[in-house]
Formats: structure tokens, C-alpha cells, sequence
DNA sequence: CTGGATCCGGTGGGATACTG
DNA sequence: CAGTATCCCACCGGATCCAG
């Protein structure tokens, strides 16, 4: 259907979204509801996060749960196909890793105990 | 300086641009003249092009070597600094070419010789 | 003729408030 | 809690102009 320059393009087309390998790279770790990511990435806003999350489900890239409750609760998890692009993320999250100029050198600012997301005070 | 909330965004910081990795990923193959670059990006504007080799050339990605010539010549490469991307720069493309939608399955529509691209018919 | 800069109009993304 | 609607501005695209 779309005819590409170079086939980069195509992996562009899938993951060029100004945050979608920042959701990809949470994703991979593991299944998240749309609150977590919205406090995963706090430079986000709501329509983004919608927006990046829907062009992915619709690339096939992601899945959308819903669970038909009161509250509402939906939960994202890559596909199979979302899973192939788990080297590029890796190299990309690994090259990341290397070059980062840290803050806080001695602060782990990734890797937060999951349960405290949920429960996180909202002052 | 900058603060991360996840270090994938140190690289993205690098190559998030809209047209950086194309471009890299044709550096990385060769150096270019700038109007090389513009016959294999046909999609780019001049200005996007040289907007985004300067923020390239700022992040120490990518060298500007200027002959002082009539006409004039320009020449980017990538830096050292640039090739310690080429993990990430490499999987993008493989990817690319594995899921790549090919619209003449038997045609290599990435080599061609640089003088066909602009008279490719479009049938 | 190549490389680049500038000006202007349309679009994408940010902030906020609102609905179910 | 998840998603939508609205407003607004920075940014991108296109055309034009400039230097060598």
C-alpha cells in the first residue's frame, strides 16, 4: 500500500510517533493500565496517550483489554507482532542507558517498585 | 541537564526527530552531499533537511565538512559518536525490511541507480 | 548550479475542562 | 478512571529569495 524511499520507513511508520517507543518500552516490561502509563510518562498528556495508544492498536502493534466494570478499567499489552520489535527496543532502551546524562547519579529513577504506582498519593 | 523519566528518552532525544534516522541510516552507508540526501529523501523539504542535520551536527552525531568551492560542497558523515548508534540504527532497518509491505515483491525499490528516482513512473 | 535562509499558512500537539 | 472536546500556539511544509 504505501510505497517507501527506504525500508526503514516502514519501522518508522510503526514506532515514529513522538511517544510511542516510550509506551512500547513500558509495555515490554509489562501490561499496563491507562492511569500507570499516564504516571509512567508525566510529559504526556491524555489525548496523546490515547492517540499513541489507539495508531498502535491499529498497527497491531498493542492490545486494548477492556474490562466492563464500575470503574472503568482497560489494560494494554504488546501482540505477538509487537513483540518483534522487542531488539530495537532494547537497543534503543540499552543505548539510552549508556549515554544518559544522570541527575541524580546515585538515584534509580526507573525501576520504582510497581506496587507503589497504584496506591501513589495523588496530593 | 536534562531529566529522564525512563532512559529510552535519551535516544530519542538524539534521533526523535522526524527525519533523523532516515537520514542516518544513508550515512551510515556512505557520506552525502546534501543534495544526495535530498534525491534519497524525496519526501523532505530543504529546510527540514538542513534543520535536522544541525541538530544532528549539535548532538555530535553527525559531521559538516564544507569545501570552499564553485559550486559549493558540502559533505555530513557520521562522528564517532554517531556510529555507536549503528546497533540501534541496524535493527530499525532490518526490521523495516522484514515487515515491510513490498508493492513489487520482486523489485528492489532501494538500490536503484540514484538517476532513475526522479523519473520513476508511479503506475 | 548548489546550499541555505526567510516569510507565511496549515497542522499537530499541549493545557484545560467536561462526560460516562 | 478512561476518554472526549475545545482552544491555542509551536512547528512543519511550500514557495521564494540570497550567497558563493
Amino acid at each position: 500500500m504505501k510505497k517507501y524511499n527506504i525500508p526503514v520507513e516502514a519501522a518508522l511508520e510503526v514506532i515514529g510517533g513522538k511517544w510511542k517507543v516510550v509506551i512500547l518500552c513500558h509495555l515490554i516490561k509489562s501490561t499496563r493500565r491507562t492511569g500507570e502509563l499516564k504516571r509512567l510518562m508525566p510529559g504526556i498528556t491524555q489525548k496523546m496517550l490515547t492517540q499513541q495508544l489507539r495508531e498502535l492498536e491499529e498497527d497491531g502493534v498493542i492490545m486494548r483489554k477492556v474490562y466492563n466494570q464500575v470503574p472503568p478499567k482497560v489494560e494494554y499489552s504488546l501482540t505477538e507482532y509487537g513483540w518483534s520489535l522487542k531488539e530495537i527496543l532494547d537497543s534503543l532502551c540499552a543505548w539510552g542507558e549508556q549515554h544518559i546524562e544522570r541527575v541524580y547519579p546515585d538515584k534509580n529513577e526507573v525501576l520504582l517498585p510497581e506496587a507503589s504506582l497504584d496506591e501513589m498519593p495523588l496530593h
